[in-house]
DNA sequence: GGCAGTGTTGTAAGCGCTTACATCGAAGGC
DNA sequence: GCCTTCGATGTAAGCGCTTACAACACTGCC
């Protein structure tokens, strides 16, 4: 037996032991209930372990079992509420696995890439998520630990979830085509993040379908609130005025409108617009803003779901994971006030 | 020397020292840096590192160095931009700081204490905020490890942090007085939150002082969307209908502002409305949502910097920390449109 | 030339757990 | 009554690191 400095941390496995009159094996076997344990000695043991609250060290059984119940979630960000539905999800799946989950969100940080090389080895395996790290470190990692990459993409070895964009891009093109709107632009930074390379693409795709020319090329303004005015005045000074806005996100889409608006624009009379994420905001203003519904709570899950898979011994990818969306259409496009409507669309 | 046995992991110090020639104390003198080491070993070892890929596991060097550069949050919910921007401030504090940081949340768990005692041995420390575990446990886990509590009452033994309420709520009714509204109302369970209940005072208090009486007891409904409906049918019932409404928060304050124009009620001449948090939705709405801004992001950075004080051995609890919020006037108040305008408030 | 001082590296113990293996009674078969 | 079997428990090795301590080679000093 090894001796033990007293002093450091009160309460351990051998506290427990000596209270109970035990072995530390056995402690271990009743607390683990791998071994079968005499009902009398589960009793002494879990007294003790009461009388002291004790609580195991998770490194020391890291160490032991090699394994860390625990796994990392890698964002960009966290405004808005993509990312905080995403990581409910991923969260609330996570515990009924019994991981705990540890996050780093990159933007804020001067090395995105090392903080992440430093959470994989505190972890079972990670998700992360677009605007991160690079693919290249990604798969550097994913070659140590599972990785699931999350609506980015695939990588050799990855796993990836994501959800369906080209498609809804599309739908919701066609939709303002049959409102008659002919002069459509497309407003996001298409080489910011796949995702929306991807609705950019589904948006050019009806286009050409319908024999439409774009209204101009696409406005590469970021991702978020602020970038309305700028917009706008893109808008204003187009001598083809366009006459639909299908913008990159809701963020994007409600900062436009508003600015489009205090410029005596109507909306969608004058200008029809479109976002995507149905925003809690969407369906507050007026006119209440057409828009695509990501399932991002349930992408959370899967992505923590397939990950548990891997991290238990199940097979690589094998296709990546897609999940659906649905067009929510309100009034920005031009469709009559009602109740909300939503429109599945196939995944 | 003791034998090792190959194949679990691939990678670790022993291969390094193997591949560098040196021991494997040196590979961990080179890389914390602690102890001066030649160049040349230095070198060696760096290369070494390289080759292999190498990171530390981080469980072992916990074990050893009986610390584990992450620190948890424990947080009732991640809906709405509350806990998300405390949560960023938070990350970006304790990232400053070289800490990992693992989240929970506890209202998708069956057994919220058990879970956050599991944490509690995995972290440095923790922060714990409203509505997630009892006094109690957090109490007890603040015997073990540094917990500093967030927007709740204080415990003996932990810290804590927190916004100012009761003096907003008592500006925020000061000024629906001031706009002759004379039957307030609160909105919100005001036992279901100590913010809640703090805002009620408040509240209660600027009425006293005026010598007004409230329009009716608090409506005790819950803080989300959906409650709209409820507040509506209960105001409308109303004998004597009340002339301003102040909401818990702004999900609750937007809800019920929808609700009561749909029957027609005008807002904010015949019933004004104010809410708290300032979220997105409340600078598009119209009427915009007169509301109090609570330095959310900043909150976080505060907990996460005083938790780590207490982690590095600083001295525990002095004063409670409170945060001072501002009043932000739009328009569903009375006052009249024009540019965002914030009263600054004193902490 | 011997010796203290200095700077670099190796040795080995220990962090708190799990678990293969050994041990030990008691039970049961003959 | 002796030997096997089996269930419960103890023993000790090991997980991958850090770090006190020892060892060693120089350097420069008297």
């Amino acid at each position: 037996m090894a001796p033990r400095r007293q002093g450091r941390r009160s309460t351990t496995i051998y506290s427990v032991a000596q209270l109970a009159g035990v072995s530390i094996a056995t402690v271990s076997r009743v607390l683990q209930g791998t071994t079968a344990t005499s009902p009398q000695t589960r009793a002494k043991v879990l007294r003790a372990v009461e009388e002291l609250e004790y609580v195991p060290l998770r490194a020391a059984r890291s160490l032991a079992v090699q394994r860390h119940a625990a796994n990392g979630l890698v964002v960009p960000d966290l405004t808005g509420p993509y990312y905080s539905e995403l990581l409910m999800g991923y969260e609330s799946a996570a515990a009924e696995f019994g991981q705990s989950v540890v996050i780093v969100v990159t933007r804020t940080r001067e090395d995105p890439a090392r903080a992440v090389r430093d959470l994989s080895s505190l972890v079972d395996g990670l998700v992360v998520a677009n605007s991160t790290i690079s693919d290249d470190a990604a798969g550097t990692i994913g070659r140590r630990i599972p990785v699931v990459l999350l609506a980015r993409p695939e990588v050799p070895g990855c796993d990836s979830v994501s959800t369906e964009n080209a498609e809804s891009a599309r739908k919701l093109t066609e939709h303002l085509l049959a409102h008659d709107r002919r002069r459509l632009l497309f407003v996001g930074d298409t080489d910011g993040s796949p995702d929306v390379r991807q609705r950019y693409d589904g948006f050019t795709t009806a286009l050409a379908e319908a024999d439409v020319l774009p209204a101009g090329s696409a406005i590469g303004v970021s991702f978020h609130e602020g970038s309305g005015a700028e917009v706008v005045a893109h808008v204003l000074a187009s001598p083809h005025r366009p006459d639909a806005l299908v913008c990159a996100n809701d963020e994007l889409a409600l900062s436009t409108m508003k600015a489009l608006q205090s410029a005596g624009v109507k909306v969608p009379d004058d200008i029809a617009i479109v976002g995507w994420d149905d925003v809690m905001t969407a369906r507050y203003v007026s006119p209440g803003l057409t828009t695509v519904r990501q399932p991002l709570y349930e992408l959370g899950r899967v992505a923590a779901i397939r990950l548990h898979e891997r991290i238990s011994g199940g097979p690589a990818a094998t296709e990546p994971l897609i999940l659906p969306t649905e067009l929510v259409l309100r009034t920005s496009c031009g469709c009559p006030e009602m109740d909300d409507r939503d429109v599945p669309l196939a995944g």
